[in-house]
DNA sequence: GCACTCTAACGAACATGTTCGTAACGAACA
DNA sequence: TGTTCGTTACGAACATGTTCGTTAGAGTGC
């Protein structure tokens, strides 16, 4: 029982791809949540501070376990529809991705992914943007607003998830509900519509918005 | 010099928003690193686990602590001005009071805040679209599209000046411009377009891009 | 074959957030 | 006035992230 480690093969070196995929593991086994330096390190039969040589600090490692989930993204869907619903199918398979793991939107939003999977969705999209005519340079912004948008609603929807119904987002549905009416009419009237709409109709609406503002709106200068 | 608490007048009953002025203070003190419940609770001369009375939470105080900066938004700025310049107007004000606090952007993106302050900001933005004719049901969630656009640049800004040069957005700046030209044609294309454009300039665009796109989208249904 | 150097690995330490159980205290009540 | 109860305050504990200084080992030049 003590030395239950003698059982192993043998203690394999550290590496940064090998400390990725067992958190990849440990994120299905266990959830995000216990995919910290420290369980981390017990399951590798090391200490916390030997993972520092591969990864940068945590939001470095889960931007990394992120990345290895990308991989999962439909990046080319149904190659007969409209130029414009592909790129809607594709961001809508990319949330759907972040849907199932609660937790990793929120650091996409922090931390800027930077992995092979991650390229390969810019790539894609500034392809479908080109397809559908939009200038290079407007692109460029473009897929900044649309991962923007779309990495937010699977992050909002998590927060909403985890912290079981959402403390603060009550909190400000019960303030904006209960504004006073004369301070605050335009918010009193939009009342319930503020927080209409299921997650993936908001995001539908959100990215024709973008893909409509960005068609209509050239850059400066 | 050992009770030196005894100078004191004394101990004030611990009370949310005296905790969140003192917050306020620290903040402007010693930054928001320091703004942590063990440095907060030293100042107030108790303990961390006494504030959880009054704070749900670290990112609680945080969003406590920003709704009170979000007092010095310019809400009516130049009335002479288009409907669509004042709204970018008063976004623009957001931002700058967020870019002066890194880090506190980052925290409104993930927690909701809803103080009074907040509040008022969202009614001020629902009264200008709807002084531009745009439907309630379309300004109700216009307003989160705009307002999430803002927020995530300020975030961005901050990141960047935090981690000093911002390593994970270097790193992605190298990944894309390494790219084989082979695989990522419209990435490399695209090249150093995707990190053009200073903050305000990039914003800016966005928020033309939003407007325009919220005129020109009905919501489903 | 030997000394040297560089880096991965690690042990220990410190500050952080958060929770749990308990003690103090004030208000309502008998 | 004495009792009870509910809330506030707090001490202690545990898990977390991250850094610092040291050690051990692999590779290198001679």
């Amino acid at each position: 029982m003590p030395q239950s480690r003698r059982d192993r093969p043998a203690k394999p070196a550290l590496s940064r791809a090998g400390i990725v995929a067992v958190a990849v593991d440990l994120l299905h086994s266990e959830g995000l949540d216990r995919v910290t330096m420290r369980r981390l390190s017990a399951e590798l039969d090391t200490g916390p501070a030997s993972l520092y040589v591969y990864v940068r600090n945590t939001a470095d490692l889960h931007a990394a376990v992120l990345d290895e989930l990308l991989g999962t993204v439909d990046l080319a869907p149904d190659s007969t529809a409209d130029w414009q619903d592909r790129l809607v199918q594709v961001l809508a398979s990319y949330t759907r991705v972040l849907f199932q793991h609660p937790g990793l939107a929120r650091t996409a939003m922090l931390t800027w992914p930077s992995g092979p999977h991650y390229l390969a969705l810019l790539e894609q999209l500034l392809g479908l943007l080109a397809e559908g005519g939009v200038p290079t340079d407007r692109a460029a912004w473009a897929v900044d607003l649309l991962m923007q948008l779309a990495t937010a609603t699977a992050a909002e929807h998590s927060t909403r998830e985890e912290t079981k119904t959402g403390a603060e987002f009550e909190a400000l549905r019960a303030a904006a509900q209960g504004a006073d009416r004369r301070t605050h009419p335009h918010l009193t009237a939009a009342g319930a519509e503020l927080f209409s709409g299921a997650g993936p109709d908001r995001l539908l609406w959100g990215l024709r918005v973008l893909i409509n503002g960005v068609l209509a709106t050239p850059r400066p200068e």
